[in-house]
Parts: structure tokens; sequence; C-alpha cells
DNA sequence: GTCTATAGGGTGATAGAC
DNA sequence: GTCTATCACCCTATAGAC
């Protein structure tokens, strides 16, 4: 994200940050992604609390740091995941791979998905910038629908819901399981079976 | 709820718990409900904060009586769509109601919404008690799905996915709005079609 | 630059006087 | 039952030593 600096000082800093990063994903991870503590997050890296402020200049800036890094570890694997199964003559298969994958990925770090898929920290929501990789997301799943054939809002709203709604409810009543993940290949027959019959939702 | 109790003394005490709460749901509107703080609500209904342990014994057991207090008004409202237009022989009508409907009732108070389908508040969870009758409300949608013919979890997993995802969707990105609730018909359609064709998920 | 120490304002919760 | 006083914890932020 950051240019390249060869200054020496900018770089410790910048390693500094992933590290401090780091061990917030790691406490975030044992008590909760609203349970994370500036004073933990200093005693983690060796530091006390105030000297974080040389890093982020508020708690809110670690969240929008902690959020980026959730949507580029997202971008980076839906680009994987395209690499490997993506066919737009097969609608069915290629978006069941995504969903399954996608519901993997939610499950895989609970901290991860609250941070960014959920409203769990009063107190704070993304900043513009933090906000920038969500919404290149979403064009990337416009453009993705189109290739499908699949172009007006109303269906790409549809999937939206449909696939945000089945990552809420595993990770919630099955975090560990594939009670919902099972049912993703019912759920792409059934959205496209709604398009295949009227081309478009009525 | 609580078993009527002639003792004056206690119904003083019922009708004090009952301002409390009335209070609590203005200022969760007003300031959201993780807002909600025992000053606040103390200052509001005129006491101190301390005193409001004298009728709930913690902050949890105000959220649970707002939480119990919101399934209770679900059940009610559910009632009431069921008697007007639940048509066993329409399951693409009967079903487009119910969840046009649910969608209104999510819309109609955010933090309502917020505390009985989302886990805004990182230090509680419903006590089993409060839980109740939100696991008497799943039964009973699992009774109407099987007048319908649709009697197995997946399908009634699916439709929870579903109805779920468009909520929060609509909630979170056009709380004003409609955009979601006019896709139900075609939910409901596409739910359905998959059903039509299989008999139930393959 | 990085740290210690500390201040000021929130929160939920409790002890004990009245 | 209601109050005052207080505790323990969290947050943000700053002054000043090293």
């Amino acid at each position: 994200m950051e240019p390249a600096a060869p200054d020496p000082w900018e770089r410790r800093r910048q390693q500094t940050r992933a590290d401090i990063l780091a061990a917030a994903w790691r406490l975030a991870e044992r008590d909760g992604i609203a349970g994370l503590t500036r004073r933990d997050l200093a005693r983690e890296v060796g530091m006390r609390a105030p000297s974080l402020y040389t890093y982020f200049d508020s708690k809110g800036a670690i969240h929008d740091a902690m959020f980026a890094e959730g949507y580029r570890q997202l971008l980076a694997e839906v680009e994987a995941w395209e690499q490997d199964g993506w066919d737009p003559t097969d609608r069915v298969g290629s978006l069941t791979r995504v969903l399954e994958h996608f519901l993997t990925f939610c499950q895989a770090s609970l901290p991860r998905y609250q941070l960014m898929f959920t409203r769990v920290l009063p107190d704070w929501e993304p900043s513009p910038e933090a906000y920038a990789p969500s919404v290149e997301q979403y064009a990337r799943l416009r453009d993705r629908f189109a290739e499908l054939g699949l172009d007006d809002r109303r269906s790409l709203d549809l999937w939206t819901a449909l696939s945000s709604g089945m990552a809420a409810q595993q990770v919630a009543n099955d975090p560990n399981g594939d009670r919902w993940r099972v049912l993703a290949h019912d759920a792409v027959a059934m959205f496209l079976a709604l398009h295949d019959r009227t081309g478009s939702p009525s």
C-alpha cells in the first residue's frame, strides 16, 4: 500500500506497525474483536499503552488498518479462486465455488468476519480510505456477474442478501461446521433458476 | 409473563420496571442500542444510576428484558399476519407476505432489530429464559413450513439464510427505503422454484 | 523518537448511610 | 428503596524525562 520507502527509519516504523497489527489479530482471536484494548495490545508487543500513539493515532486507526487488511486478504483470495475454477460457461459451478470459498473465508476468522461484515464495534466505522477496497470488491463482483449475463441491480441485490445471509447463519449457528456451506449448490441453483426462467427478476 | 400478583407492592414494582423499559427503548432509538448507559437511563426515569439495581440486577438484565419484549412483539405480529392472508394453497403469496411483513418489522426499529438479530453488544448475549421466545418462534416457522410441504431442515436453513440476509441488507443499506423489500416476491419465487422442481433440495 | 507518569472523562457495579 | 461515595476498568490525550 504505502510507497516503498528506502528510508531505513520508515522501514522499521512499518515493520513495527505490522508487528502491532499481528498482535492485534492474535488478541482479537483470543478476546473477540470488541475485547481488544490498548493496554493489552501494548503489553502483547512489549510497549506501554501511550507508545502505541507513535504508530496509530487512535484505536479507530488500528481497526481501520485491520479492516483494510481483511479486504486485502479477501481480494487476494478472490483472485486465487477465480484463477482456479472460474468458467463463465458453467454458471452453477462457478458461483457455487465462489460461495463455498466465501463461507470458508468468513469462518476462518470470527473477528475478521465481524470487523468486515458486521457492526460489532459501536463507536467505530471504517474511514473512507479503509472502505475503498470494499467498494472495489463490490465493483469486481458486478463485473463478474455481467460476465454471466446478470447485469441488473436486482439480481446483484438478491445475491448479496443470499450470500451474506448464508455467511451470517453459518458463522453464528455452526461456526466450525458446514451446515450452510453444504447448501451452497442449492442456493446457487435456486438463484440461477429464477434467472433462467425469466431472463431477469420480474 | 409474570404471574398476576395481587400484591400492590409487586404491582407497583412491575409498573416501575415497565416504565424503565419504555425509557430504555426511547433512549435506544435516540442513541443506538449500544449507546444505552445506566446513568442516562436513570436520569430519563428520574432516578440515580444505582437505584436501577433495585429493578434490574445488571445491564444485561435490561437487555434481556428488551430482547424478550422484542420477541413477544414479533410473535404477536406473526399471529396477526397469519390471521390476515395465510393460505397453504398459495405458497408464493403467503411466503411473500410473511417476508415483506418481516422486513417491515425489522425496519420499524433499528435498535430492536440489532438487539434481536445481531450481536452488536459485545458483552451480552440473551439468557436462556430470554431466548425461549426465539426458540418458540423458530418452532412456529417450522410448523408453517410443514403445512406448505416443506419439512426438511435444509429448506428451513436456506429460508432463514435468505430472509435474514435480506433483512440485514435492507436495514444496513436502505433503512428507510424498500430496495430489498420489493425483491421479496422474487426471493420467494426462486426459493419455491427450487422445491417445485425437485420436491426438496438435492 | 520513545518512554514513564499522569490527567480527565467515560462506563458498570458495589458498600453502606438514611 | 433511594441515595452518596467509591472502586475498577476502559478510553483519549499530554507533559516531560531519557
